[in-house]
DNA sequence: TCAAATTCTGAAATTATTCTCATTTTTGAC
DNA sequence: GTCAAAAATGAGAATAATTTCAGAATTTGA
């Protein structure tokens, strides 16, 4: 087994003593059976077997699966929200902010797809996890309210709506396709509040360099 | 058990031979089991339990937890649709069709939560449960746009986003406060393209009669 | 009311999954 | 290279869920 491309947490794990690696080899193989079977979904000897380890080996890191989809999916929310805010550091206009933050995540997801969908599958399951990928965002929206170009009530349904505007992209495409990216990026900017017209201007100035068409 | 205050299927089955009232009975179970546990999480003990049945009971009617939801939600889908539709024939300007339908939808969910649950998981998983949901809304989406009201590319993605709006509601507030319903039903008048202003007009217009504050 | 037809029952066989732990293998510090 | 500590192994015990089916109970309609 041990199919996967991705490489997220044994990367991290390099150097480190052999517990450290076989740990991020369980991480690495969780990410991909959760995607591909469902959290529920998924055996313990699924994992096992795709990370190449004997069946017990297993129960010398975790007590079960809850534990797992913890570390897995906060260690994803850490990862990826980490990446894009450091790309954003020096953007200030929160249309741009919520566009391109929006994109990004959807393009990691073109090119990890199993990524965002077990970090959504968790922010749903680990309290924790939704906290952490909430965060930012909650930001980035009052942002845009002081600043005079969002126009809605920031709650946490709003949050929640947003959320799931991003898992119906992956759901419905998961090619992940430039359109589809688009097109979620302008429905974001309507929800909280924009004209389809400066929805569709944003989204085309804040893109410009990381989408075509 | 069966401590369900439901009563759809049973209800459409009383005075009909045993064996459909004993469908209904499972059919109702199986609403309340997959609401509460899921429908990964369910088990068919679970569901003979809850339906007081024998367990062997559920073998005389299906081969697997499958084709039970699909008959579950495929009758929720055909139940809760008609309702609506019925209650909106003479309704034919489209945002107070959208506004009225969410509303109604979601006011349906606070008296009967599992309905809405179990409607949503099937659409998620039963092709065919999915067509039927999003039928209607295709339709009332398609006519906003003629009339000039929605300014938006109707499209599956858009469908889709829709019907996450309504799930997230859900999930976010189960008790379902007239509060929630309205801003739902605001967001999505957002999302085709209303602007805030009109989407609160238009939401307090058309649910007036239905919800306070 | 009665008997044939239908439906239900639940114990037991089957299949699936988790979890343990005595043993073997690997690691890495010296 | 040596060796004690650390880690991995995997067979099998324990638990859980599904599925079957011969017999019991109930329903139905004449």
């Amino acid at each position: 087994m041990n199919s996967s491309v991705h490489q997220l947490f044994r990367q991290q794990t390099i150097g480190k003593k052999k517990r450290e690696r076989t740990r991020g080899a369980l991480l690495d193989s969780a990410i991909s059976v959760f995607a591909n079977k469902g959290y529920e979904g998924t055996r313990i000897s699924d994992i096992t077997a795709h990370a190449d380890v004997a069946n017990g080996t297993f129960y010398n890191y975790y007590q079960d699966k809850d534990q797992l989809l913890h570390d897995v999916a906060l260690g994803l929310a850490v990862e990826i929200t980490g990446r894009i805010n450091e790309e954003m550091s020096d953007v200030t206009h929160a249309p741009t902010r919520v566009a391109l933050a929006t994109a990004k995540l959807l393009r990691t997801s073109r090119k990890e797809p199993e990524w965002l969908d077990v970090l959504l599958q968790g922010a749903f399951i680990v309290p924790e996890v939704q906290s952490a990928t909430i965060q930012y965002l909650r930001q980035d929206l009052e942002m845009g309210v002081d600043q005079g170009e969002f126009n809605v009530d920031i709650d946490l349904l709003l949050v929640n709506q947003f959320i799931s505007l991003i898992r119906v992209a992956a759901l419905v495409d998961p090619t992940m396709s430039d359109e589809t990216i688009k097109s979620t990026c302008e429905a974001v900017l309507r929800l909280v509040g924009m004209s389809t017209a400066n929805a569709k201007t944003q989204v085309a100035a804040a893109c410009e360099s990381l989408l075509e068409a």
